[in-house]
DNA sequence: GACAGATTTGGACGGTCGTCCTAATTTACG
DNA sequence: CGTAAATTAGGACGACCGTCCAAATCTGTC
């Protein structure tokens, strides 16, 4: 599909902005001036700001379906499907640190907001979980699994809101380290260790 | 001092709707509502809402810093003090359910906005940085203290977006426990751990 | 080429925002 | 008490917002 539409310009654009500059502080005029349609053609294609905040966030829901479902059957085994789960930070880390994790920054705005929308971002939270989940459950930790996941997106989310805060791609790095460090705990056989601090070392 | 002037009054109320509210989404109109005075006599105090951001967070910076210094004088060992960190997740669960942290949630949303007052909000995160980083080297860990107040910070971060986008107070409770139990590992000596972690249980 | 429907344009509309200004009121002090 | 300064009230302002609409333009079909 070489022809995209105007409105899939319109969602793109909006995407985009709606990530770099937040949803509120994004006006339909920035929106317009990136897509070079006039204001009034918007409301052709989405009855309200609302309408267009929905779809995009269902085309982020579509698009990260296809990435987790894609990441599936690709033939790795689990534990590696996870450790490419956590590479996306290193992989995003220059976005990051300028404008956070696209996820959770839009779901931090929109409960602020008490915004209507607030449920369908969640879900994208919930794509990741369950994804996660599966994965672990994959590797044996079947009891604990859904606790895992929920642990793994945590660890980074809070690396993603450091790393903004600090502008610090460096601390990525090392914790995305420790992150895969843990992983391997997590499949070693009948005794793991907890999640232990490491040694002292130079990072 | 009982006699509160105007001033700390706006200052007061404008903490608390930027927290709820973001600060974007907060308008003089709310924070004239919720002190009772005219709109126009915000001009009086501070010349512009950006004047009256920086004087919420150097309120919030002077209110943190009299609170890290309280927690160390009080005559507890530095694990315990970094345990009382750890528990401000617990106490104050319920907001942060509802609104998120609100050092973290101030930076992510000035970030976006590109905002002149992101360093200031950043020295928020810099003092809990700092205190935890000198709690850390008390525990004989001075080769890795700054690391290891990174990641508790940015587990913390995690859990308080999780746990807003999810509205789930129990996932705090279940993340605080097992930070606990990080932290007993940071203090055990070199050798390697006495006991073992139990397999996969329920959270 | 003519016509109908789809799409786009550019401006009008109320409303709210941050800002500013002047007059009224309160407070402090000789 | 009287007066000057500090403080507050309330409205005017220009700008921008999301929304809406009528007219213009494009697109495909007979």
């Amino acid at each position: 599909m070489n022809n995209k539409t105007t409105r899939d310009h319109i969602v793109e654009a909006a995407d985009q902005l709606f990530y770099r500059q937040g949803y509120e502080h994004t006006s339909f005029s920035d929106i317009a001036d990136a897509v070079q349609i006039s204001r009034g053609n918007f409301y052709y294609h989405f009855k309200s700001k609302d309408k267009l905040l929905d779809a995009v966030i269902d085309a982020r829901l579509a698009n990260t379906r296809k990435m987790l479902d894609q990441w599936e059957i690709e033939g790795e085994n689990p534990e590696d499907r996870i450790r490419g789960f956590i590479q996306i930070l290193i992989a995003n880390r220059t976005h990051i640190k300028r404008y956070g994790c696209p996820v959770g920054t839009l779901n931090t705005e929109l409960a602020k907001l008490n915004h209507a929308a607030q449920a369908e971002a969640t879900m994208l939270f919930t794509l990741f979980r369950t994804w996660l989940c599966r994965q672990f459950t994959l590797l044996g930790r079947k009891a604990d699994a859904d606790a895992l996941a929920m642990h793994l997106l945590a660890r980074s989310q809070g690396v993603a809101t450091l790393a903004n805060a600090f502008h610090d791609e460096k601390f990525i790095k090392q914790e995305v380290k420790q992150m895969c460090d843990w992983l391997e705990s997590c499949t070693e056989s009948a005794a793991p260790k907890p999640h232990r601090a490491p040694r002292p070392q130079v990072y």
